[in-house]
RNA sequence: CGGGGUGUGGCUCAGCCCGGUAGAGCACCUCGUUCGGGACGAGGGGGUCGGAGGUUCAAAUCCUCUCACCCCGACCA
């Protein structure tokens, strides 16, 4: 029985869903557009977290957590944040249930418990984190301060994609201040390079950094920068933001300080997040149409070992040695002694899961003194003596993470297209896909004529974007740089 | 919020048009034979057919209401 992945030619929606469910990432639930994250996915999240954890720390921030529920009058003090995200809240009106009279065992909303004050449920905690850094902040002595949290938010979302989009999703939600404008500058920069580092060197996946236009940034920000990565399918997706705030929230929130010359000034802010959709993203970057693929530095399982069986007494003695060493070198790998599947079966099972390299060991090997190595990047097998299979397994992971990285590189690097009418432009995005490199005006409204037209929004302003005179794609007016274009999820 | 679709063992679905007391494959349990790329045989357990109401001697099937989820669009990380 073939367990059937869609393959991506075919569909690469279905080929996407198929990945999550079959490599047992997360399961719908009952809550509408709500997710469950399984164990193995949760793993992956749980070694994103982590490394992700030790950067922040290794950048002087510490981990805090405020409340789920936001009042909403603490919600509407920043105008533009409140109204950004005003039509996907879920609002908490009540606080109790009660029997149902009419129905046995039914419960309904106890209209005596209706709350005085609204609680909006977070979708991003800068209201309830500045209402509290106010009572926080005295000092210039107090800052910069340097907080990230570990938490959920919801967002209503009308269609909702696992980990690409949920309801609820699991994010780290950064908020420092500053005594100036300049550090606060610095730190959303040093975070989106934190950003960029992790994605590229643990996700294997490539990103360019940017800037947000003003269409596509933060309610609230005064500049967003972003990390922009390609899928397979020519989309882009935004991975990760990291926001100047200015001092929008600081005035919004009365957050002043005294400096040192005795004078109360307005703190500079910074907020920065990146969530469980870079799970959809490591999915939609590395997997093929055999199942998972994933970079050795994230995966749960990074080696698993199959015994061929009919000799399982024989291989049990070498398999344990090998994954005992392979232990000690601190790599997470495993020894299938599960009877019940056959080898074969466990072959297929475990590329499409993407642990990325497996061992097997038969009755042959044991003859031969040699083990089969796998790697599921390439699918190359290779027959390695057993007493150098640990130091080979140990330099395959690596040399799997940079190969991994290399290929998505080419293909990102090959889908960043220069052109100059527009013409070219919709021929591009409808052909090929990828970054479209372009000419823009600078306007608004020519970013929404083109959204219109093709779908394909602004995704950056590259950082250390070279500058070179040209004349807009769609408006033939004069600019000074060309832009990132691409659809997007 | 519009448009479409689906709810029947853990999963995928058949049965519904034409009412007669629930089925297949996979998965699961037991035993045996197997095992270098998704094994096979025999036996076995498991479902008040999404929910409520109605029609009928009789409802998974017909009627009404309702709930949920999925897909497509507008919105968004």
């Amino acid at each position: 029985m073939a367990k059937e992945i869609t393959p991506r030619a075919e569909d690469y929606s279905a080929w996407y869903l198929d990945i999550v469910k079959k490599a047992q990432l997360a399961d719908n639930s009952a809550v509408r557009g709500c997710m469950v994250i399984k164990p193995t996915g949760y793993a992956i999240w749980e070694n994103m977290r982590d490394a992700l954890d030790r950067m922040f720390k290794d950048t002087g921030h510490v981990n805090a957590y405020f409340p789920l529920f936001v009042p909403k009058s603490l919600f509407e003090a920043e105008e533009k944040n409140a109204e950004g995200f005003a039509k996907e809240c879920a609002v908490v009106t009540h606080y109790r249930l009660k029997a149902d009279t009419e129905h046995k065992g039914k419960l309904i909303v106890d209209p005596a418990a209706k709350l005085e004050e609204e609680l909006v449920v977070r979708p991003t905690s800068e209201a309830i984190i500045w209402n509290t850094y106010r009572d926080w902040i005295q000092s210039y002595r107090d800052l910069p301060l340097l907080i990230n949290q570990w938490a959920n938010v919801v967002r209503w979302e009308m269609r909702t994609r696992p980990f690409l989009r949920t309801a609820e999703f699991l994010w780290q939600e950064g908020h420092t201040a500053h005594a100036t404008s300049e550090e606060a500058r610095e730190e959303t920069v040093r975070m989106l390079n934190v950003y960029a580092d992790f994605a590229e060197n643990f996700m294997a996946m490539p990103v360019i950094k940017g800037v947000k236009t003003e269409s596509e940034r933060f309610a609230g920000a005064e500049d967003t920068y972003c990390i922009e990565a390609l899928m397979q399918d020519g989309k882009a997706l935004q991975a990760g933001t990291s926001h100047f705030l200015g001092q929008n929230f600081a005035k919004a929130f009365e957050v002043k300080y005294l400096n040192s010359q005795n004078q109360q000034e307005y703190v500079w802010a910074t907020s920065w997040g990146v969530s469980t959709r870079l799970i959809g993203g490591l999915i939609m970057t590395h997997s093929d149409d055999d199942g998972l693929v994933l970079p050795p530095r994230l995966a749960p399982l990074q080696v698993v070992i199959v015994p061929i069986p009919t000799t399982g007494d024989v291989v049990d003695g070498v398999a344990n040695s090998i994954l005992d060493n392979l232990k000690s070198r601190g790599i997470r790998a495993k020894y299938d002694t599960d009877d019940t599947k056959r080898s074969g079966f466990k072959f297929a099972e475990y590329e499409m899961r993407g642990v990325p390299v497996r061992i097997a060991i038969g009755k042959r090997d044991i003859e031969n003194n040699t083990v089969e190595v796998a790697r599921r990047d390439t699918k190359e097998k290779t027959v390695i003596s057993m007493n150098s299979v640990v130091e080979y397994v140990v330099n395959l992971l690596e040399e799997i993470q940079q190969n991994l990285f290399n290929r998505a590189k080419q293909y990102r690097d090959e889908h960043i297209t220069n052109v100059d009418t527009f013409d070219e432009f919709k021929n591009v995005l409808e052909t090929k896909g990828g970054f479209i490199s372009a000419h823009w005006d600078g306007t608004p409204e020519t970013e929404e004529a083109i959204k219109d037209a093709t779908k394909a929004t602004i995704r950056c302003i590259p950082l250390d974007n070279p500058q070179e005179q040209g004349v807009c794609v769609y408006s033939g007016k004069p600019s000074a740089q060309r832009v990132l274009f691409a659809k997007a999820y």
